[in-house]
RNA sequence: GGAUGGGUUCCCGAGCGGCCAAAGGGAGCAGACUGUAAAUCUGCCGUCAACGACUUCGGUGGUUCGAAUCCACCCCCAUCCA
């Protein structure tokens, strides 16, 4: 029996993901499944770049505002969850899920329908954390001990991700080694769609231009009184969301560290630097098919050609 | 016109006789990535026929075995006095 088709759309930011996809939408009857770790949140719509509803064009967009940003448990695995459960009740409708977004890690989560079942902890998390802070040679130490593999495969500055193997070992006795081993093993029998991907991007100097052009156009739209209004809404700086790029330089200047034109010069920079790494991620796909942004006059066009590939495929 | 402080590799910025192609940061490029990933982290980063060679530290000329570092003059910049 043949695999449910599952249509993908990747790229780094300001590559005008969101508006192929709605023309890409329209042509094969598709329902959006947004991959983006910040457009998850409510009340984080400029700086998240989530489309406007004019801009849906009455697609229906799925994973948008779907998660407060007080939330503490949220994560790659519950956004995997939700996902999933958005893709089964888009097929339920006989309609075509397309996935898109440039938040890498959550597109694998989707597409990878066994990954991340992997256990977790949040008082051991934040112990070791607080230990890696005193020594943290001792902590990887010990994961080179507890699950010698993760530690070969990680650097030991990699704070994040050492605390991460090492909590994985602690609360369930297994190394995360074995649990990724074991993921990858099933994920081969477990593939669960038949997926098309495409990704879009431009040659770099014009990304860098563009990207500059929309943190400009975010501010005009009013990004800085949406920073306000979050706080006045009880939303922490130190919230994970609140720390992402854009709200975490505007919050800066909110409270006095640096001018809004500091703050905004180091929005574009640090935009700039993120889709480089969004590239990273998404060119070691094989898979991918690549659309050069700057080699079509609009996003009929490529919208079109996606469609006969969809076709052909 | 005078006084003082400066001009360092793409940028900022240390260095102030050898251990200096020159700390550190930024940018740029490449990469990693399995529980809030727009995060976190790594590598490269003057040039080349490259375990060695060559060209750089405002300019020119000196001192010295040896200078980004010392001296002289010159050119810029900043501040202050006129």
């Amino acid at each position: 029996m043949s695999k449910p088709v599952l249509l993908c759309l990747v790229g780094p930011t300001a590559c005008h993901k969101s508006e192929a996809a709605v023309r890409l939408a329209k042509r094969l009857g598709c329902e959006i499944v947004s991959c983006d770790s910040v457009a998850v949140y409510r009340d984080f719509d400029i700086g998240a770049a989530k489309p406007t509803s004019e801009e849906r064009q009455g697609i229906a967009h799925h994973m948008l505002d779907c998660v407060s940003a007080h939330e503490t448990d949220f994560s790659v695995s519950a956004f995997q969850s939700m996902a999933r459960e958005a893709i089964d009740g888009i097929f339920a409708r006989g309609a075509l899920p397309l996935l898109v977004g440039g938040s890498g890690l959550y597109v694998d989560a989707v597409l990878s329908p066994l990954a991340f079942a992997t256990p977790s902890d949040p008082m051991i998390r934040a112990r070791l954390a607080k230990e890696y802070e005193k020594d943290a040679g001792a902590v990887f130490k010990r994961l080179r001990e507890a699950d010698p593999a993760s530690a070969e495969r990680l650097h030991p500055n990699d704070a994040k991700r050492v605390i991460r193997a090492l909590e994985v070992f602690l609360c369930s006795g297994r190394t995360l080694s074995d649990w990724s081993r074991s993921f990858i093993e099933t994920q081969r029998e477990n593939q669960a769609y038949q997926v098309i991907k495409f990704g879009l991007f431009l040659p770099r100097p014009l990304l860098y231009a563009r990207i500059e052009a929309r943190v400009d156009a975010m501010m005009a739209r009013g990004f800085l009184d949406e920073v306000r209004d979050l706080r006045a809404k009880g939303y922490s700086p130190a919230l994970p969301a609140m720390r992402a790029i854009g709200y975490e330089q505007l919050n800066r200047h909110l409270d006095g560290h640096c001018t809004i034109d500091e703050a905004v010069a180091e929005i574009k920079q640090a935009t700039r630097n993120f889709a480089k790494r969004q590239l990273t991620w998404f060119r070691r796909d094989p898979k991918l098919r690549w659309f050069d942004l700057s080699q079509y006059t609009d996003l009929n066009e490529v919208a079109g050609e996606m469609e006969r590939i969809y076709y052909e495929r």
